[in-house]
DNA sequence: AGAAAAAAGTTGACGTATCAACTAATTTAA
DNA sequence: TTAAATTAGTTGATACGTCAACTTTTTTCT
């Protein structure tokens, strides 16, 4: 998508991140997400992918891993303090770019479009559950 | 996008092509676009990605080229008679499921949503170019 | 307890999107 | 008319999205 070219930018620019690493540790930073799955869960990223991107985290020293005590198939994320500077310095240009994009809708436009593509989401799952 | 979720399938079942490699058909057989650049700017298409493509449905005998006479930069496609009859056997599967997806929105939303779409594209562009 | 099912992650493959650098041919403008 | 700019198309690189197969560990069920 086009739209989000600027993000991209963004982050590069400032933060040396692409999106998908940026999501990823807005995730760890900003909920209470804490392993792969919960993320998984969050934003309904492919498992495989998120992987990925984990590990690439993890070498450029943004995330460690830890095996869970407990569930020794978990392995539980932790930002290093290089990602969470990161991320506090990037927070808010990302903030301030959301809202110069969306201050152009009016809350209307904002809803039609968000109830339109929940319903394209849900005809598409019918459709192709009659496939 | 999952919304093309459907739309894959069809296409990967019923003629054993890829969405890329189906536009690019769709307009050769339902346009007057006649080489890549009318292709690029009726779909604003990337002409890296587009040249792979076209070079990909080549090799699969859908499309043949033909250096123009005139400007020998331009290369001129035609769509094989095997194309063709896969492209009249396909649009109308198409159709349908298009049909079926936007059957349950109603004129305000899919205009609520075109406008702000068009909007948001706007935005994007504008900050970017603030940047 | 032991077998079967499910969950957490990893890895491979393929398709799609975008950017950039490059060649060759054509157009423009000095 | 020749140099510079544009245009058509190719190729390489990187990121992203999705699906599938696979291993290891845990849970469920009988």
């Amino acid at each position: 998508m086009r739209l989000n070219a600027q993000a991209i930018g963004i982050l590069k620019r400032n933060a040396g991140l692409t999106l998908t690493q940026w999501r990823v540790i807005a995730l760890l930073a900003g909920t209470d997400c804490k392993n792969s799955s919960d993320i998984e869960r969050q934003i309904g990223m492919d498992k495989g992918q998120l992987s990925r991107t984990i590990r690439g985290l993890a070498d450029a020293g943004y995330v460690k891993f830890k095996t869970d005590a407990k569930d020794h198939r978990k392995s539980n994320l932790k930002l290093t303090a290089k990602a969470q500077k990161i991320y506090d310095q990037t927070l808010p240009l990302m903030r301030n770019r959301q809202r110069s994009l969306f201050a152009h809708l009016d809350e209307t436009e904002i809803k039609a479009i968000y109830s339109a593509l929940e319903k394209l989401e849900r005809a598409a799952q019918l459709s192709e559950d009659e496939l």
